[in-house]
RNA sequence: CGCGGGGUAGAGCAACCAGGCAGCUCGUCGGGCCCAUAACCCGAAGGUUCUCGGUUCAAAUCCGAGCCCCGCAA
């Protein structure tokens, strides 16, 4: 058995750690997770995915604020890390015999940073991937073990693609990591000279510039959606897209019309796109025909 | 006590500020028209107006309390 002591937080972090449970290759000897946070409207304190998991195979936690000067009571093999959120320090990377892998679901260089499956969306890219590598001081900067590559289908969205890259990181981390402990591996150097970094998105990312073409806005709207979303000001008050279409129509720019029971808003350059899901500040998601019943009086 | 919007027929909305038969667009059901239709015409059913209390001759509407949903913010 592997032991190891696991870095993680957020969703795809706990079904990588549940897959490495499952795989009977690993003993997990310790759980890194952040601290329970509020969250929601009534600021209820919530754990993180991966601390659930945890949880469920009654693994040891410890959640502290910041890695500043914490010292790892538990020595592994290996220190593996996905999505954790916060910055480790060397001296942590290091505490394990054989150091830190960590997957990162970009093809390394490109998309360094915290948000690569929304970035490579919204930029339209075709292809992306999974990489696993070697931990240094600086952010998704060090060698890699392994990469592999998956298409990017047009349609996909956040979590489709999510789901795509979810169902071969286990995979590819489990080999990576049985063949850099036997030494069957040799890592590779990144090319820092290509590398592109990416930034955590908020709700003001999904603001909509009509004057953008039907295709950046679709790419906009699937690197967001289910989060933050896109939206855009609608009399006054905040309207969120809920489920865009690219569409064929000649509209107005940043008008949003109704054709029989289809809504169109027009885009830059004489595109469009379709709204088939709409929701109104203070209102519960519609369908486009709900809308127009509504509101046709004022569309 | 963080800010704000909302709860009216199966759905989405109007009427509320200025109290007086609860209305519109859909959907559903029945009938008609048509080669045909999600189109068009005629008709019908479907409401304790979120709950509790108060004011009033009279409350969806005004006042008080509560429950629930949502947009921000975090």
């Amino acid at each position: 058995m592997i032991s190891v002591v696991y870095f993680g937080t957020y969703y795809f972090s706990a079904h990588v750690l549940e897959s490495l449970i499952n795989s009977g290759v690993f003993n997990i000897k310790m759980v890194i997770t952040q601290p329970d946070r509020p969250v929601g409207r009534k600021k209820e304190v919530q754990a993180s995915p991966v601390k659930l998991i945890a949880q469920k195979y009654n693994l040891k936690i410890d959640q502290p604020e910041t890695l500043k000067n914490y010292s790892l009571s538990e020595v592994a093999d290996l220190n593996i890390t996905c999505q954790y959120g916060l910055l480790i320090p060397k001296s942590v990377l290091e505490t394990a015999r054989r150091g830190s892998i960590n997957v990162h679901t970009s093809l390394l260089p490109k998309y360094r940073g915290a948000s690569p499956i929304q970035s490579v969306l919204i930029n339209g890219e075709k292809e992306t991937g999974v990489t696993i590598m070697l931990m240094d001081e600086k952010m998704d900067h060090g060698d890699i073990l392994r990469q592999q590559k998956i298409i990017i289908d047009p349609q996909d969205t956040y979590e489709t693609l999510n789901a795509k890259l979810l169902a071969i990181a286990p995979e590819l981390l489990i080999i990576s990591a049985k063949d850099y402990l036997a030494n069957n591996i040799m890592p590779q150097v990144q090319i820092h000279e290509e590398a592109t970094f990416c930034k955590e998105f908020t709700r003001d990312d999904g603001k909509i510039y009509w004057e953008k073409t039907a295709e950046q806005i679709f790419n906009l709207y699937r690197g967001l959606t289910p989060w933050p979303g896109i939206w855009t000001e609608y009399n006054g008050k905040r309207l969120k897209l809920l489920e865009v279409k690219l569409a064929d129509k000649i509209i107005e720019l940043g008008k949003i019309t109704a054709q029989q029971n289809q809504l169109f808003a027009g885009c830059g350059q004489s595109t469009s796109i379709e709204i088939v899901t709409i929701q109104l500040e203070g209102k519960k998601p519609m369908s486009a025909k709900e809308f127009i019943n509504g509101f046709k009086n004022i569309l």
